[in-house]
DNA sequence: ATGGTTTTTACTGCGTC
DNA sequence: GACGCGGTAAAAACCAT
C-alpha cells in the first residue's frame, strides 16, 4: 500500500546528535528519529513520494497515463473534467470562433456544475480547510486522505449537519491520527484550525458515537512521555527512565480516567529527580499542557502505589 | 438535567538557598 | 525574600446516565 516507513532519502544523511546514528523518518508517524536511542529530532516528516510504488516499468506506464491517483482530499476526489481556456482541439490548433464559443459556454455550465449542491460546495470548503491545517500541522499524506474519507462519512451520515465545519475537519482530523498513530494532541490540532478546544472535543465525540464505532485505542502514555522528552530539551537518559517506570508500573488501575498526559509528565518528573536533573515541576506541567496540580496528584498516586527502588543502572555522571 | 469524577484555580504553609 | 514543593477547598469541566 503507502510506503509507511522508508531509510535514507533526505534524512539519511542526518546523525543523531546522542549517538551518531542515521537517523529515520517515520512518515506513518510523522517523525524523524534515532532508531538506536529513539532521540525524535523533528516531529515534522512527510512523505514527498507518489502515494502509489509501481512494480515494474508496465505498471509505471499505466499509473502514469491515468494522472494523478484519485484522492478522498478533493470533494470530487480529483476526478472531474477540466476544460481548458487556451482553446485548442485535440490537435493542438486554434478553434473558430463558433467552437470556440461553444468551449466557453460549456466551460461555464462545467464550473457551474461541478460544485453544483450545496452539500458539494460545502464539502469542498471543509476538505479544502482539512488540507490547510494538515499543512499547519506538517501531517503526512495518509493521514490527510483518512482525515478527508472521515468527514466525507460524517457528512454522509448528515452528522455534520448544521456544524461548524472547521469544528467537524478539526474532529476528523484528531480522529485521523489516532487512528493512525500520528502523535497530535486536540488542542495542536483546535489551534491549527482556528477554533476553541472545547468545540473540536465536543465535535470529536460526536464523531466517535455517530460515525466511527470502531475502537480507537486510546494514546499510550509512552507516546505522551516521547513528546514531552521531545518538546523540552530533556537529557534522553531522563527519557528511558520515565518509559521504564511507565511499563514496570503497568498502572491499570491509576491510569483510568485520568489525563494520560498528566500521566506522562508524572513520570517524567520522577524520572528527572531519580536522575539528578530534577527538573521543575512547573516547566514539566507547561509543556505537558497541564497544571502543576495534577502534576503533583499522577506523583502522589504513582509513588503510593509502587515502590521505586534506587538502582540506577545509569551512573549520574555518564555524559551524553 | 444530574450526579460522580477529574482538572483547574487560587491560596497557604514549609523548608531551602 | 524568592523559589520549589505539597496540600486543600471550591469552581469548572467532563462524561455517562
Amino acid at each position: 500500500m503507502y510506503p509507511m516507513k522508508r531509510e535514507g532519502g533526505p534524512f539519511g544523511l542526518v546523525e543523531c546528535p546522542n549517538c551518531r546514528e542515521k537517523l529515520i523518518g517515520d512518515f506513518e508517524r510523522g517523525e524523524i528519529f534515532c532508531p538506536k536511542c529513539g532521540f525524535v529530532t523533528r516531529d515534522q516528516a512527510v512523505d514527498q513520494n507518489p502515494e502509489w510504488k509501481s512494480m515494474d516499468y508496465e505498471e509505471r506506464q499505466k499509473r502514469m497515463r491515468v494522472g494523478l491517483p484519485s484522492t478522498n482530499t478533493l470533494h470530487d476526489y480529483g476526478l472531474s473534467t477540466d476544460i481548458s481556456s487556451d482553446f485548442r482541439d485535440s490537435h493542438g490548433k486554434y478553434l473558430d470562433p463558433f467552437n470556440r464559443q461553444t468551449a466557453q459556454r460549456m466551460q461555464k455550465w462545467q464550473r457551474r456544475i461541478r460544485t453544483s449542491s450545496s452539500g458539494e460546495r460545502s464539502l469542498s470548503i471543509a476538505l479544502g480547510k482539512i488540507t490547510e491545517a494538515a499543512d499547519v500541522l506538517a501531517l503526512p499524506m495518509p493521514v490527510v486522505e483518512e482525515a478527508s474519507h472521515i468527514f466525507r462519512k460524517s457528512a454522509k451520515a448528515a452528522v455534520s449537519k448544521s456544524k461548524s465545519i472547521s469544528g467537524m475537519a478539526a474532529a476528523s482530523i484528531y480522529l485521523a491520527c489516532r487512528r493512525s498513530n500520528v502523535n497530535r494532541s486536540l488542542k495542536e490540532i483546535s489551534k491549527a484550525a482556528g477554533i476553541q478546544n472545547r468545540a473540536a472535543a465536543k465535535y470529536y465525540r460526536l464523531l466517535i458515537n455517530q460515525v466511527e464505532h470502531n475502537y480507537v485505542p486510546p494514546p499510550s502514555v509512552q507516546k505522551y512521555i516521547s513528546k514531552l522528552v521531545n518538546k523540552e530539551k530533556i537529557n534522553p537518559r531522563v527519557e528511558r527512565l520515565a518509559l521504564e517506570l511507565a511499563d514496570r508500573a503497568n498502572e491499570s488501575e491509576i491510569s483510568s480516567g485520568k489525563t494520560p498526559a498528566g500521566l506522562a509528565a508524572a513520570y517524567v518528573y520522577i524520572a528527572s529527580v531519580l536522575a539528578g536533573e530534577h527538573i521543575p515541576q512547573r516547566e514539566i506541567a507547561e509543556f505537558a499542557e497541564v497544571t502543576e496540580v495534577t502534576v503533583r496528584n499522577r506523583c502522589r498516586e504513582i509513588l503510593e502505589n509502587f515502590t521505586i527502588r534506587q538502582k540506577l543502572k545509569v551512573a549520574p555522571e555518564q555524559s551524553f
